[in-house]
DNA sequence: GTAGGGTTAG
């Protein structure tokens, strides 16, 4: 019951299904945290977590998946010590480390991730592909792409999320064009990209300035039925604008089916800040204004284009208005974290 | 009685 509700994202219900409950079982308290993590509530997870009386390895897991997936890495870690420490005293397993691994990618702790490699050796868990794929994420994300890539030739079955992991990899190691490469090997192995895939592929082509593919790859992503987010909107935006076509990308943003946020419109002013263009600069900047009014990057970016063109009192009104936003910011709580 | 924990973005 509590799984049905749970998989169905009626987590309300299924918490008052377990309150009823005469008798809670192991499942029945992973269940309710594991769908406190699904819907993002960290806060409900932990407290139904310190309520168990005795916590064994599957509840560990579901708590420290929870702080992972969450992007909460030093809780997760946390935890993972508090596990391994002498008054619990649990062996972590397969997904204990998968989520560890995530984490520690998370935080690009590269000291930290070559250490579990080694504590896994030393414990006896065998390298599956899913800790693989976490471990080429680590590699990749901390620059050793080419250790990234031995990990990724090793793997049994490449799936989507290992393919996902590594063009994303390629990406953010500027390798475009191996991102690219490995794109179409995916398809030819009929493995379908996701949401996140395209992200990924979009970003190397915006980076290898391949207008033209890039946008094919993006018509393609749609008529494969994939619904783009505001995201890969704002990557085609910067991928249009940097090539100087200010009119299309200002075009795509107005035919968007979803409300665009301030990273698209964002991304159209810095192209027009790079081409010096006025017209769409100041369309877009409004934009940004309305959406974000505290960040003042987009007060400076369209002050820089008036700049370029000459209009040195345009530029010194919205300059003063930045540093009138950047006072005022002083006596409030700006820098109190925010969760 | 039944129900469960892993890897990819922002």
């Amino acid at each position: 019951m509590i799984s049905g509700y749970v998989e169905c994202g009626k987590i309300e219900l299924a918490r008052n299904f377990f309150d009823a409950m005469p008798q809670r079982n192991n499942v029945s308290w992973i269940t309710m945290i594991s769908g406190y993590s699904k819907s993002g509530n960290i806060n409900l997870a932990r407290e139904l977590f310190y309520q168990i009386g005795e916590r064994d390895l599957h509840m560990y897991n579901a708590m420290i998946t929870c702080y992972s997936r969450n992007s909460r890495p030093k809780e997760a870690i946390e935890l993972f010590n508090q596990m391994l420490s002498l008054d619990v005293d649990i062996q972590p397993d397969e997904m204990t480390l998968a989520s560890i691994l995530s984490a520690c990618s998370q935080l690009g702790d590269l000291r930290f991730g070559t250490w579990l490699e080694s504590y896994m050796r030393k414990i006896g868990i065998e390298m599956d592909d899913h800790l693989a794929t976490a471990l080429m994420d680590l590699y990749a994300k901390c620059g050793s792409i080419d250790k990234a890539y031995e990990l990724f030739h090793g793997l049994r079955e490449k799936d989507l999320v290992a393919y996902t992991t590594m063009i994303l990899g390629f990406g953010i190691n500027g390798k475009p064009i191996n991102a690219i490469n490995l794109f179409e090997e995916m398809v030819d192995a009929h493995i379908r990209p996701n949401l996140i895939t395209y992200t990924g592929i979009l970003t190397a082509y915006n980076h290898a300035g391949l207008v033209e593919q890039g946008y094919r790859c993006f018509m393609s992503m749609m008529e494969n039925g994939i619904v783009p987010s505001a995201d890969h909107y704002a990557i085609m935006v910067d991928l249009l604008g940097r090539a100087g076509r200010l009119e299309e990308a200002y075009k795509l943003i107005k035919g968007m089916p979803i409300l665009p946020h301030a990273e698209v419109w964002g991304a159209l002013l810095l192209a027009c800040k790079l081409h010096c263009n006025v017209e769409f600069g100041e369309i877009a900047a409004q934009n940004c204004f309305d959406l974000e009014p505290e960040t003042t990057a987009y007060y400076s970016l369209l002050a820089n284009i008036y700049a370029d063109v000459g209009r040195w009192d345009d530029a010194k009104m919205l300059r003063k208005k930045v540093m009138e936003k950047g006072m005022a910011k002083i006596p409030g709580s700006s820098w109190v974290e925010s969760s």
